[in-house]
DNA sequence: CATTGCATATTTGCAGTGTAAATATAACTA
DNA sequence: TAGTTATATTTACACTGCAAATATGCAATG
């Protein structure tokens, strides 16, 4: 129909997916989650306003994606700091500390990777990162706490205990539920009887 | 202008604000938080789509409402169980499984009620329903685990601690992020180390 | 009783949103 | 080069929150 109004701009982006990711975490961590839509996305990015359509199947689609993501940077932040054969303690020191920190770091996509009914929870690329990423928290869950049962209800009891802990930790810190007077500092290492 | 088109229902409908509530909790807890409109409030109720205008100033209003209610009732849902004079872990226990309870019954509540930026976490009514609700939860913290500091530092630490471990699981476990296999009737008081 | 004031509800209008469908463009492939 | 596919645009529509003007009826006041 009409010839391309701006020829240095070349009509196929090149790498849409990323660039509407990248602005989508700048969208979501700058002015919260009621600021992200794709139609931002797509003019933060330059492009029309339904070409993010040919890279999302929806909206639930770009957050999936945004999810995983995150995932997969959690896993990053909890294995930073974490050396084989250090001593467990340590080791599960590292993990807490480094999970609290990308939630820290993320707080919106942080609340999004743990929130009901808007992410594709059956997606498979979400389900791999969710899945590495937890493998390091059941790793350091080990020997944790006195609990009962078959060695196999111990390590899923350690894990939720832990999992919960932190995680509510890391959800109620990022969202401001800790009075400062009452912080002073303290960190999830902390908070943790007999660690 | 026009007449009333239906003399049967009255101009005013006189407990709006109320019937308004009852609709969006409705539609938030069948349908997801997306389903949530102020629109869609109006029409379940019968009023114009703008009628929800003279009750709350914007939508993050009728969120904060709802979220109050919330706070209000999972109070009585701790304290359901709560005798005066009880053991102390007994009334922690029941606590405990009251907010978890409160978090099963009303997950998309629970949801936005620890959610950031949907609520106005300044709002008056908000900030009051929220002190209640959670000087349960400070009271039955006494006592708990093996802190060290001064005893206002211990204190802080038990209530986050405590609070951490109960809101982690209860958003975890209504995210459905805990395996069914691994849970087997687990529950809240089941993963607290030397409980 | 009449009238005035106020809380409540409606109507109208607008900018922003997600998404479907048809079309256009360019890159890849045979 | 010709045909196919991936990518982007345009157009269209229903839904949303919200502002502004208007309508309605109750309650208090003269």
């Amino acid at each position: 129909m009409s010839a391309n109004p701006d020829p240095s701009k070349p009509y196929h982006h090149g790498n849409l997916r990323d660039a509407l990711l990248t602005a989508a975490r700048d969208l979501l961590e700058a002015d919260g989650h009621s600021a992200l839509s794709l139609r931002k996305c797509a003019e933060a990015v330059g492009v029309s306003a339904t070409a993010p359509q040919n890279h999302f199947q929806n909206k639930a689609g770009l957050l999936t994606a945004l999810a995983a993501q995150g995932y997969a940077e959690m896993a990053v932040y909890m294995r930073r700091g974490l050396h084989e054969g250090a001593d467990r303690k340590l080791r599960r020191e590292a993990a807490l500390l480094g999970y609290v920190a990308f939630a820290e770091d993320n707080p919106a996509l942080y609340e999004l990777m743990f929130s009901r009914n808007r992410v594709s929870s059956q997606d498979p690329d979400l389900l791999l990162a969710v899945r590495d990423c937890f493998v390091t928290l059941a790793d350091v869950s080990q020997g944790l706490g006195d609990f009962s049962g078959t060695p196999e209800q111990i390590a899923a009891r350690q894990q939720m205990y832990l999992w919960s802990v932190v995680h509510g930790y890391a959800q109620l810190l990022t969202a401001n539920r800790f009075k400062k007077d009452d912080m002073q500092g303290t960190r999830i290492t902390d908070i943790l009887p007999g660690f």
